[in-house]
DNA sequence: ATTGTCCTTCTACGGCTGTAGAAGGAGGAA
DNA sequence: TTCCTCCTTCTACAGCCGTAGAAGGACAAT
């Protein structure tokens, strides 16, 4: 691992338990067990250890995606006129929940740390640059929707995306961190799968 | 308009253009055209301070409920047995649609705020008893489900609440906020419209 | 008028933060 | 070897932050 990836993990990871404020270049040199002043040298700016760590969330974000793709691919070359069944949109919203709760779980510190990192780019807008928050997954919702069947695939895909992440967030911070099945589980699952259905049902109708 | 309210809007304010790390003592004095010292005598601890922030939140979210009430009221009151029609749930998806273009403009500051303190509730729970984030919203929108005719109007109630907040976090943050027509126009409020409608149609219908 | 209480304003201080630059050292080229 | 270059580690320093407490003043009760 490199020395860069060795900072900025430790960085996304004071940035998911103390928030934006706890990330210093002297507590990430703690946290990683680098020799104090070691994060000073290779990021001499805040801002450009800032970007760093957003970089670094970006391409986590695309080695994961490329080990846990969904079953879009396979729907995207469907012959033109045939359309998703019902059982294809419920495998569908299966393999969505249980990409969502592993995000709740193994990848809660890495979920933490984007949004963190996605308020931030408010105010620093070359942030969102890089991190193209869901780019890739909002690419993957369009050719889902269009398979299914959508009267408007590109607008019904952003809203899939939209609304799952807002299921998302609910569940990581909101009131579903409380009273929703603790992530991990398969009951987790399986609420997260029937709320993920209804969202592709929906959309997949009226739009 | 109390000391109170001065400091904490001006504390508000900070954290939505500068993010958790800008709200400071000294700088809410000077946001606020106060004299130096003065919030630090009010809140003692930055704690005490983010607590106050939360709370006025709390309290600004209130006022604009009871002044902006979505018309799940009159339904939540129907006969039993009877439900709401396509044109009930248009006019709903309407006034919800209304109410998300107001929080991305006039209340833009409040909810980026919000956001901000959601995040940092994640580290200190005691936030998440104050900022009972749109917990009169979840309850409303239960009501209007069970009124609306969903199977299981709870959890119907509770998925709406996520993804309208998705909705609302993707237009203020996410790929929404460079994509979308800009808030505020009545573009944005139709579009807010069809999103919210086709929610509403799938969580009726599927949960 | 005096006393006591509360609110406001100012000042002090130890500690941490961001950032720059010096010191040291490993290793390759000549 | 000697020299040069790059990487690492350490130290310095000005400025800001959180927090405590003193100083001043308004005002009501006695």
């Amino acid at each position: 691992m490199s020395r860069f990836e060795v900072i900025t993990d430790a960085g996304i990871a004071l940035v998911a338990e103390l928030g934006m404020r706890g990330l210093t270049h002297r507590a990430v040199d703690a946290r990683a067990g680098l020799p104090l002043g070691t994060t000073s040298a290779y990021f001499r700016t805040r801002k450009t250890l800032v970007e760093a760590l957003v970089r670094r969330l970006a391409d986590l974000d695309r080695v994961e995606l490329a080990r846990n793709r969904l079953p879009a691919d396979e729907t995207a070359t469907l012959p033109p006129g045939q359309r998703l069944t019902a059982a294809d949109l419920d495998r569908l919203a299966e393999s969505v929940a249980a990409v969502l709760d592993e995000w709740l779980t193994t990848g809660r510190t890495r979920t933490l740390a984007r949004y963190a990192c996605l308020l931030e780019a408010t105010h620093h807008p070359e942030l969102r640059t890089i991190l193209d928050h869901g780019r890739t997954y909002r690419a993957q919702a369009r050719a889902l929707l269009a398979a299914a069947g959508a009267a408007r695939p590109e607008q019904a895909g952003d809203h899939f995306v939209a609304c799952v992440d807002g299921l998302l967030f609910d569940r990581l911070v909101g009131a579903g961190a409380l009273t929703a099945p603790v992530p991990g589980t398969a009951e987790s699952r399986a609420d997260l799968t029937t709320a993920v259905r209804s969202i592709l049902t929906a959309l997949t109708a009226a739009t």
